[in-house]
DNA sequence: GTGATGACGGAAA
DNA sequence: CTTTCCGCCATCA
């Protein structure tokens, strides 16, 4: 397991997505939180990666103004300034 | 080599 | 509800 094939582990977890959903930081990278938000961080991700589908644990935006925006215009639930994870979060899959 | 840092998470107070 | 503290991985000074 070298360390390009866990930034393209993560890359891909976040590229399946789907529109109107979210994952947190955590599902992307179980244990290893901080890697993932590090690589959206320094950009070392191809273009085709939906950065703004991924929030916290507690529904919050990492990034700010942009990415509401962007999650509010693909019908994600909002609870207040949080994504409701309830209705929007993809939990861990197998 | 060590120590600090960050789009973080979870438990504890 | 808030703030603290510790663990996590890969960079950077």
């Amino acid at each position: 397991m070298t360390i390009a094939d866990r930034h393209e582990e993560i890359i891909d977890a976040i590229r399946a997505i789907p529109e109107g959903f979210v994952r947190t930081y955590g599902d992307v990278s179980p244990g290893a939180p901080r890697l993932s938000a590090r690589l959206l961080a320094t950009g070392t991700h191809p273009d085709d990666v939906p950065w703004w589908r991924v929030v916290r644990a507690d529904g919050s935006l990492a990034v700010g103004e942009e990415q509401r925006r962007r999650l509010w215009v693909e019908g994600v639930p909002f609870k207040g300034t949080r994504v409701d994870l309830d209705l929007a979060r993809i939990p861990h899959e197998p």
